[in-house]
DNA sequence: CTCTCTGCATGATGACCATCATGCTGAATT
DNA sequence: AATTCAGCATGATGGTCATCATGCAGAGAG
């Protein structure tokens, strides 16, 4: 054989994308070395050829899938000047991104798993997340600071929530009832005026 | 040793609720048959005598985990004559409902890994959430009723997607904040009278 | 053209995994 | 009291896992 280093570079970087497609379909836990070496065409040895660990693949490929995200909101908005939270939403809340997993958002796919990983995996996605939601709030436009960071925040996990059990309702027509309501719901607050935000309180669930 | 038939029945529960637990906390993916009969006191072969597989506990452990949630709503209802939408909030979009994840509600914790799963484990968290969902339309009250099943569906997304985003915020200021957005949004769209939903628009994420 | 360096394949290592086979011991039954 | 039965422990099985050691062949440097 013999490989030079453009060819190297090439396999990093079919590895990355077959991993950030692997962890968002089928999880992070489910994510295997030999398995993902066979689907791109090598052998499991030539993994810590670009590797230290499965760690630290499963770090490139959580970023490369949360910047999957970032790509398709900027390819989005090409064409349209501005981007309004209306068509965010159509964008995130459609059943094409239900029904394709590995290539949407990576927050709605991996936040339980992300959510029960060690700090540096949170801090991962948090880095990203606060980009999404300086989307969103400037999609949302002007107004008073805090309701602003109040709306992209509730938006966000009304749009997470809606997509994962949009998931898990699979084949029924809640499936897409879902989407609907949420998108519904986020308009709606999106025109109301609305007074400051309380702490949440303490209790059982 | 010798064991009695009470005495079947009591390990059989303890697996039940060791595994319930321990899926809510580190996913379905990451429980092992052998460190949960450690962690129960038996030893891994004993495992075959209460469930002919893994994916039969899993099957056991899903149900009651979501169980739990209905229980702690009930009990929650209890002195209090009819359960509103603001008290199923204050308890669910709470510190201590995120901060304890092993003993929360199983759909948030879980709902990304149900979602990538086989339609009979869909299926048996579908039919608890339609529980769900069906208290929430209580609490919501009258009103035409797609209405409220929208409200419904819109409300839990929201509050599955808070949940999730609030423990990967875990230790950042955010983390608070994304729970009382979130209920400040839902209690917001449960006063507003609302039109009808359309259907949701098909495009890429 | 020669030599070194490296991307990759092959194979080994040891840990863990789910599952099954066997046997002991005391509970249940008569 | 004798006998059967079942819950559990021990240990084996075969598979998969992440990781490391070794060797080869061709790319890059001189």
């Amino acid at each position: 054989m013999g490989h030079s280093r453009a060819e190297k570079a090439q396999s990093r970087e079919r590895i990355i994308t077959a991993a950030a497609q692997t962890i968002r379909e089928r999880g992070i836990d489910a994510l295997s070395i030999g398995e993902l070496m066979r689907s791109v065409g090598l052998t499991h040895g030539a993994f810590y050829v670009h590797f230290e660990s499965r760690d630290a693949l499963v770090a490139a490929a959580l970023e490369r899938a949360l910047l999957d995200g970032e790509a398709a909101a900027a390819a989005a908005r090409r064409g349209v000047g501005k981007r309004t939270v209306k068509s965010i939403l159509n964008n995130y809340l459609s059943r094409a991104h239900r029904d394709a997993p590995g290539a949407g958002c990576a927050v709605a796919a991996l936040a339980g798993d992300v959510a029960r990983s060690g700090p540096a995996t949170r801090r991962a996605m948090i880095q990203k997340l606060d980009n999404y939601l300086a989307a969103m709030a400037e999609a949302h436009g002007g107004a008073p600071r805090d309701e602003v960071a109040d709306f992209s925040l509730a938006a966000w996990s009304t749009m997470i929530g809606a997509i994962a059990l949009s998931r898990v309702f699979a084949g029924d027509p809640r499936s897409d009832q879902v989407l609907a309501a949420a998108r519904k719901m986020i308009l709606d607050a999106e025109q109301r005026p609305s007074d400051p935000v309380p702490k949440p309180p303490a209790a059982t669930p």
